[in-house]
Formats: C-alpha cells, sequence, structure tokens
DNA sequence: GTCTATAGGCAGATAGAC
DNA sequence: GTCTATCTGCCTATAGAC
C-alpha cells in the first residue's frame, strides 16, 4: 500500500497522483484506501515517516559497515542512483518542488529530512577532513548542503533527459573533487 | 496572463494550479482563458516557450555585455538567484519533478531548455578554460550538466528551508572551484 | 477490512449570447 | 474577447452493509 503509494509520489508527484491510481493497482476500492488514510495528508505524511526512517536506517548501515570516508561518500551517492535507476526522484526531493502546496505537517516533514540528512553528511565530511582524506574549503555543513543540493538537482534533471550516466558524471565529480588531495589543501 | 499562470506553476507547479486560479487573479473568468489558451497544455507550451526565449535572450545579453568568463558565470548564476529571490523555482526545474505527468509536446520543450542552456553555458566553460580563466576537468559539456544540475538542485532544496544564503553559498563554491588556478590543472 | 453507493466539490472544457 | 450556463469527469471523502 504505501510502496504503491511511494513509487507514484516519486514518479508523479503529490498532486500527480490519486487514491483511485493506488487502490486500482492493489485491486481494491478508494474506500478500502480510506480505512487505513483518513485523507491524503495522512498517507503523504506516513510515506514521509517511513521513507526517512529507511534512508536513515540506510546511513547507519553505512557507517556500519564501511570505515573509509571516501568510500561512505560512495555509498551515500549509492543511495541515490538507486532511486534515480527506479525512474524515482528522492521523496522529498519531489516534495521539496511541490512545497507550496503541501499541508503544514507535510512541509515540516520534509524539512526534516533534508536537516537530519543534512547533518549525517556534515559529520562524514568532517570526519574524512580530519583524516585527510577529504578536502573542501568551507565549512562541513555548507558542504553538506552543497552536496545534496547538487545530488538532488542532479536527479531531477537527469531524470527528463533519460541519461543515466549524466548522474554518475555528476557523482563522480563531486567524489573526485573532494578527494584530490593537493587542490584545496594549498588554499587553506 | 501568462505572467500569472508562470508564477502560479513556478511556485506550485504544472499540476498546482488551475485555469480557475489564474482567472480569479485576473478577474475573469475561465472561459475567457479558454479562448486564449485551447487547453492547459495549450498554455503550458506557451508558458515554456516564452520562458525559454526570455531565458535565453538574458544569456545573449551576457554575452554582449560581460567579457570576462568569471564575471559571465557570476551574472549567469544571478539569473537563477533572482528567480528564486522571487520565491520561485525554474519553470523548467518544475516542469522536470512533474515530468512524468506532462504532455509529450511540453516534455519535449522541457528538454529542449536544457540541452540549450547547457550548450550555452558549455561554450562559456570552454572559452574560459582557453583563457585559462577557469579551470576543471572533464569536458566542457559534463561541466555544464554538472553545474546546472547544481543550481536546479540548490533552488529545489533552498526554497523549503527558507535561507537565500544557502542558494548563494552553493553558487560560491562553484564559483570559487572553477576559479581557483591551481587546483586542477595538477591533475590533467 | 473491504465492499457498494453516493455525496460534494472542483477540474478542464464547450456552446452560444453579447 | 468576455460573459453565463452547463457538461462531464475525476477527486477526496463518508455512510453503512457485509
Amino acid at each position: 500500500m504505501l510502496d504503491v503509494a511511494e513509487e507514484l509520489v516519486q514518479r508523479r508527484g503529490f498532486n500527480g497522483f490519486s487514491y483511485a491510481d493506488v487502490a486500482r493497482e492493489l485491486g481494491i476500492t478508494t474506500a478500502s484506501l480510506h480505512y487505513h488514510f483518513a485523507g491524503k495528508e495522512d498517507l503523504g505524511k506516513a510515506l514521509i515517516a517511513r521513507y526517512s526512517a529507511r534512508f536513515f536506517a540506510a546511513l547507519g548501515e553505512i557507517e556500519a559497515s564501511v570505515e573509509d570516508s571516501t568510500q561512505r561518500l560512495r555509498a551515500y551517492f549509492n543511495l541515490y542512483a538507486d532511486v534515480l535507476r527506479k525512474d524515482r526522484l528522492c521523496l522529498c526531493g519531489m516534495l521539496a518542488a511541490e512545497f507550496r502546496t503541501l499541508p503544514e505537517l507535510m512541509q515540516a516533514a520534509v524539512i526534516s529530512f533534508f536537516e537530519t540528512n543534512e547533518k549525517w553528511l556534515a559529520k562524514v565530511l568532517d570526519a574524512g577532513r580530519e583524516q585527510n582524506a577529504l578536502h573542501f574549503s568551507g565549512s562541513p555543513t555548507d558542504e553538506a548542503r552543497m552536496i545534496v543540493g547538487s545530488l538532488e538537482g542532479a536527479m531531477l534533471v537527469t531524470r527528463p533527459l533519460g541519461d543515466m550516466r549524466r548522474f554518475q558524471a555528476a557523482a563522480d565529480q563531486l567524489l573526485t573533487s573532494l578527494s584530490l588531495s593537493r587542490q584545496m589543501a594549498e588554499h587553506r
């Protein structure tokens, strides 16, 4: 149920799908859907909550299984690539576009997703720089924000153009610029 | 008429506004709107056409009035910042999110916008590198794609978070990394 | 939990008078 | 060009039977 709705939102947007779409796909009626999610806002909140939980769990998984900072970044970028490969946008990236049309509680949940996401990334960046494995000029927070924006934007623009390599090129370039050992160090 | 519709699409998305919204704002009826734009798709096509024309005219203006490559980039980034300052997304960035729900001709027009946009930017980047004013590792085309994605994404994520400085920080970082003279040169 | 049935509203769109 | 009036369809949502 959430699976079907999630796919629809990530592909078509929150304003681009209906209860009827979800119900048809599941072979049930819209009335049944309303039993589980009284209103579309409830469904939306549930979707963000589950997506966030899964995403942050994946971040924890990366921390647990990957030591190297560069490899952690690579794994992090892969989370986005996996979404895009399924011809979807990041759920919260899509909702960010539709932000002005969303109920308040959904807006707050979207903001919270990005803040937590960027906080985790900033931590990884900070640690990587500490170990002299990653190199960037500004604060870890600013760098994290820049990276999240770039990844979300790369997904956004890649999908219409339909060439997955475009996203990969952007991700590779981010990774390269962070890994190059001499470039930024000289300017600190 | 197009002004009102454009604002609505850039703020709320193509699926997030109606003929009634436009008509109300203008003090006319939806029937009158249908006289000028038979269907929503026609309105959408007209919006993209005008937005693209205006955007590309602005690019021409930059070429005509600014010589320095770095300053051209700065002016280019400012086009995006100006849109965001009005609490809007790039029209085609918004439509890229909703891509899967758009009529075919609108999809084609969105793709065309990005291709022309990136072609212009790649030309500026190439010239700048030629003059040793800009520095990047891959092809001008790849770099242009990366920049467009980053700018679109920065707008996307900045708006919900509501802090314009976030976009500026991302733009500055792009500009800085392109301007630094030593970093990439060593790795060519 | 799922159904049928239906409400009430708004969407995009059209006919025809002025 | 703009209007009134209207259509048809889809949307979210609810009542109540099974």
